[in-house]
DNA sequence: CGGTTTTGACCAGCGC
DNA sequence: GCGCTGGTCAAAACCG
């Protein structure tokens, strides 16, 4: 069963990479405002990161398919820009019936408003993703940022639908996917891309009370912990490179903050189990950390 | 009335 | 080249 789950995963995420065992991401991470907790060695190795010519800093790539490319991390140095989009004019329209020139430009102008930018050599750029899998009953889990829903799609080998949201904040172009596995529909798998350029909306400000709370978020200034994660939640950031080697020694020095953070999601989890992994319980499957 | 959701259509990328 | 799939658009519907 984690077969299957992990193999659909992989294909609803192209967190792609190259090369299995190089890409190391600190998405979830830097989700939460701690890139710059990275030591350099763990950059070097971050070679699709490194293309990113935008703010965000990394990604947690999943197990790379074997078939895909590096198509998430594919990195376009310039912004697609609509090359007027050479469309030959509608000729059915113009063919069956005089149509007013405004008419004309018009329906130009509709399809050109459809046809993504012209790229010359150039794939679509993507921001890096980052996803993570949470045990919840809904599908839209409440993270602190406003969202709105720009489309839906059923998946592939999957009863349930895809939705596609899209950060409500101008100028803020962070997007994500939420949809259920299809292997254990009480998962919701989210998938964010891009980091947002301005704080929560509609989080309380922090130190209000809980001073633990207030310890964890602090590492966070723009990504705080969606308070209803915090109360109902497991979070399982959705990695397979986040494995102890990658893991262990490269986030050491974030332990404490995200351990701190997820004794408050989780406050039935054992202590023991908490000590003994540490921020690889926080991270890993529980599957996956039995099978160590 | 403004913002959000729904939903069908369209486009790009990829595999065969 | 064709078909499939993922991702996005945008008009209409919905909602507070």
């Amino acid at each position: 069963m984690d077969d299957v789950l992990g193999n659909s995963l992989q294909s609803i995420f192209d967190l792609s990479s190259s090369e299995d065992e190089k890409i190391v991401s600190l998405g979830f991470m830097d989700l939460l405002g701690v890139q710059d907790l990275i030591s350099p060695p763990f950059l070097e190795i971050m070679t699709a990161a490194q293309q990113v010519p935008s703010l965000i800093s990394s990604q947690v790539p999943l197990t790379p398919p074997p078939s895909k490319k590096m198509d998430s991390f594919e990195v376009i140095n310039q912004p697609a820009t609509p090359n007027s989009s050479s469309i030959s004019s509608a000729s059915s329209e113009a063919f069956n019936e005089p149509v007013k020139v405004d008419d004309q430009e018009e329906n130009q102008q509709k399809i050109k408003k459809r046809l993504k930018p012209k790229k010359t050599n150039q794939k679509r750029q993507r921001e890096p993703r980052f996803a993570f899998m949470t045990k919840s009953e809904v599908d839209h889990l409440e993270d602190g940022y406003r969202w709105r829903k720009y489309g839906q799609k059923a998946v592939k080998n999957s009863p349930f639908p895809r939705s596609y949201y899209r950060c409500t904040t101008a100028s803020c172009h962070v997007k994500k996917r939420v949809e259920r596995s299809f292997s254990d529909p009480s998962i919701v798998i989210t998938t964010y891309e891009g980091q947002h350029i301005h704080p929560s909306p509609i989080m309380p400000p922090p130190n209000l009370g809980n001073s633990h709370l207030s310890t964890a978020t602090s590492a966070m200034p723009m990504q705080r912990t969606p308070p209803n994660y915090q109360q109902h939640l497991r979070q399982q950031p959705f990695t397979d490179s986040l494995r102890p080697s990658n893991f262990g020694h490269n986030m050491g020095s974030i332990n404490n903050s995200f351990l701190h953070e997820k004794r408050i999601c989780t406050p039935g989890a054992g202590p023991s189990l908490l000590e003994d992994r540490g921020l690889l319980q926080d991270i890993l499957p529980s599957y996956m950390l039995k099978e160590e």
